[in-house]
DNA sequence: GATCTAGACGTTTTT
DNA sequence: CGTCTAGATC
């Protein structure tokens, strides 16, 4: 059967779907199926009689790799299960493991989470004896991580007279220093960090070129998503991936970039038409998500950038509501309003809470829209945040696991080596350290001979530990990750000591242990796995976030509460974007350079071209930071969007919520044209507090005010082609036939 | 070596 | 406001 791909596609897509060989790059705005076209595009290629195992396609998450092998799966069946698909972090560091040697790692290195390469950075500036206020962890990890990203080694660090002298100025000239010490320690412990999955993999492509050649020769075609979002490091593993068969396509919106902070870089679009001359490019203009008014208002927004490439994005669906913005007056209030519309939104549409998202900045901003949300009993769900992963608890019993795998994983072993504890204290941890360090062995290994390292005193714990880890080894070489857990829960004394814990938090970490292990259980039960051993479980939930586990364990609808970076990607009917105010959006560590605003002038569109239907911005004027109360401004963006999309309404302020003076809040003269001279003369003077209302409830019989006809009553409502036009009986001026998109008219009654 | 408490510090965003 | 760390005390 074969797919007729242009009833299925518009001309652009289809057109992009079928063009298989040679280089390709489909510019593809918010909203214009470009997840279709990749789907269809891979299984034109499987109908086509490529090989799965060929096709290698990189996506930005785990969720969207998943999402999209489901919907090629509808379309072409359990071929599709055979393709590469995933993150470039989870396939390269597949990759990785199986080429682990010819680098020098051993095959079931350890990944480390960002906490763990804090700790590690922490650690060795105290060990060199550095200023700890001035060589933050976040910091110094957040200039290695670029390093990294760039492709520069410790080596070229070090010998590179610029960053010496960048460092230099900002009164950190040892950040070369650390960042050394950094990778010796992770080399050392058999661990990489996220940006050596893709540092190591350039590595390995550059000094092992059979292993490249191996796989040019296995991934015949290439397809990247987000290609907006790549950085330098992943943009050459695509090019040295596809040198040979020249098969890739990439898709992107340089609209939607919101990823340089980590490294993302535009000039990765411009070097993809510099390395492919012969490059087809693909325009998707046409947005099927959102209304007019949404998406005419987004590119009025995304206007406002120079750095941005032409596109025209349209919609031809209805024109929709305006958008609307609500001012409040706290955060708390800010919360309560958006709950109250969302119970009257689902109320009257006879919506599912599904429908609705409220998108923000920052992830501390949830905190007041969730006791709202409960206070009305609206049942919500939120992506992100503190994952299962990173509770205490949790991460203790991952210690155990990883250093069963890998003994010299090091942030495993000093998690562990005295939780619960065998009365080994710090001072003989750092006694190890230094051992370690002057005997050139690895931690593990004077752990593992302490005997003959240390006093007898002290040793017995220690040896003690290291036979206890041995033997968890040898269990999880004969069993699956689930008994192997299991027995290593119950012999670490990890489950005694939670039990033992009876207070309500000790409960919930008892529980959560619980989960862990039903967790590995499902993993081990999967028939579809056929690794079902420690290590390969561990490998999967170092790369596997928060949003990616949180969507499994859908129960019931509910509101979805996240952050505008994890909602990419995403629709929603209606969404609700919070916290409009200037230094929380944009935030305030982005507004001081042009390209930092841009980027969050960027992320400000991809939140608005997440809705289908309704958008409802909110600000407020006051805000709890850190336990005090602070004032804010609104949000520079709102008087960014073109003013006809946008119908401003506005709370009663700090009293109550009913007083009628509310109303008399500043008026927006920026965003409500003069009205035209020409007119008819009347002695009305419109009220300095004029605002216009949502009129599509309005109903005949009402009484309106306009600002330049005066006061008047609705007589009779028309709906035709989609719009509403009212006839008005005004009290000067007559009877006037007005369309309600376009009138501005206060509803009196 | 273990436990408690005061104080510092932090909020961008994520693989 | 909440979390994490350092230092004091037992």
């Amino acid at each position: 059967m074969a797919l007729d791909y242009h009833s299925l596609l518009n001309p652009s897509q289809a057109a992009a779907v079928l063009q298989t060989e040679g280089p390709c790059m489909i510019i593809a705005g918010a909203g214009s199926g470009k997840t279709r076209v990749l789907t269809y595009r891979i299984a034109h290629l499987l109908e086509k009689g490529v090989d799965p195992f060929n096709i290698l396609a990189l996506t930005f998450t785990n969720k969207a790799a998943k999402e999209m092998r489901a919907r090629i799966e509808k379309v072409v069946g359990p071929e599709a299960k055979n393709v590469w698909m995933g993150t470039f972090h989870s396939i390269f560091a597949r990759i990785l493991r199986s080429e682990a040697e010819k680098i020098g790692f051993p095959r079931h290195f350890t990944i480390y989470d960002t906490q763990d390469s804090k700790t590690l950075v922490s650690q060795i500036v105290k060990e060199l004896d550095l200023d700890d206020k001035l060589y933050k962890p976040s910091m110094v990890l957040g200039r290695i991580s670029s390093a990294k990203n760039k492709l520069i080694s410790v080596q070229q660090y070090l010998s590179d007279p610029v960053i010496k002298q960048d460092d230099e100025a900002a009164l950190r000239p040892k950040i070369g220093v650390i960042y050394q010490q950094y990778q010796s320690r992770c080399f050392k412990a058999g661990a990489m960090d996220f940006d050596d999955l893709l540092f190591n993999t350039n590595v390995l492509f550059k000094d092992h070129p059979e292993a490249l050649n191996k796989y040019q020769h296995i991934f015949k075609y290439v397809m990247v998503d987000e290609y907006q979002d790549t950085n330098y490091s992943q943009y050459l593993i695509t090019r040295k991936l596809a040198a040979k068969d020249r098969n890739i396509c990439v898709v992107g919106d340089d609209a939607q970039s919101i990823y340089a902070f980590r490294g993302a870089d535009i000039t990765n679009i411009l070097n993809f038409e510099k390395d492919y001359p012969e490059l087809e490019v693909f325009k998707l203009e046409q947005n099927y998500r959102s209304t007019k008014n949404i998406v005419k208002a987004a590119n009025s927004v995304i206007k406002n950038n120079k750095a941005q490439l032409r596109k025209d994005v349209f919609s031809e669906n209805e024109e929709g509501t305006l958008i609307e913005v609500l001012k409040a007056s706290s955060d708390n209030e800010e919360g309560k309003l958006i709950a109250n519309s969302i119970f009257e939104d689902k109320m009257n549409l006879h919506l599912s809470y599904d429908h609705f998202a409220i998108l923000y900045r920052t992830n501390a901003q949830s905190r007041a829209m969730e006791e709202a949300l409960r206070k009305l009993n609206i049942k919500y769900k939120i992506v992100g945040g503190l994952s299962f992963y990173q509770r205490k608890e949790i991460k203790d019993l991952v210690a155990y696991l990883r250093l069963t795998v890998n003994p010299n994983d090091e942030q495993a072993l000093r998690r562990v080596i005295n939780y619960p504890k065998r009365g080994i204290g710090d001072t003989t941890v750092s006694k190890l350290i230094t051992t370690a360090e002057e005997t050139n062995h690895t931690l593990w290994e004077v752990v593992a001979n302490a005997a003959s390292f240390l006093g007898a005193r002290v040793s017995g714990a220690i040896t003690q530990f290291a036979e206890q880890i041995k033997s968890y080894a040898v269990v999880a070489g004969k069993e699956d990750a689930f008994e192997a857990a299991k027995f290593i829960a119950k012999n670490s004394g990890m489950i005694e000591e939670l039990y033992a814990d009876k207070s309500i938090e000790g409960l919930s970490r008892y529980e959560n242990i619980q989960e862990l292990l039903n967790g590995i259980k499902a993993y081990t039960e999967d028939p579809e796995r056929d690794d079902k051993s420690l290590a390969s479980f561990l490998q999967d939930i170092a790369l596997v976030t928060d949003a990616d586990t949180k969507d499994a364990q859908q129960d019931g609808e509910a509101v979805t509460l996240m952050t505008i970076h994890s909602a990419k990607g995403l629709e929603f009917r209606n969404v609700y974007i919070v916290g409009m105010e200037e230094n929380l959006f944009p935030s305030q560590m982005m507004i001081t350079s042009r390209a930092d605003l841009e980027e969050e002038r960027r992320l400000f569109y991809v939140a608005i071209t997440r809705a289908e239907k309704k958008l409802t911005l909110s600000y407020a004027t006051s805000r709890y930071q850190w336990g005090n109360l602070r004032s804010c401004e609104k949000s520079r963006f709102l008087d960014e969007i073109d003013p006809q999309f946008v119908d401003f309404k506005f709370s009663a302020g700090p009293g109550s919520g009913e007083s009628p003076f509310g109303h008399v809040l500043e008026r927006r003269s920026n965003l409500i044209p003069p009205a035209p001279r020409k007119t008819v003369a009347t002695s009305y003077k419109p009220s300095a507090d004029f605002q216009p209302s949502d009129t599509s409830n309005l109903a005949t019989g009402q009484r309106v005010e306009h600002p330049k006809f005066g006061f008047g009553t609705v007589s009779k409502l028309e709906t035709q082609a989609g719009s509403t036009k009212a006839i008005i009986q005004f009290e000067e001026v007559g009877e006037k036939t007005l369309l309600l998109s376009f009138a501005k008219l206060r509803v009196l009654s």
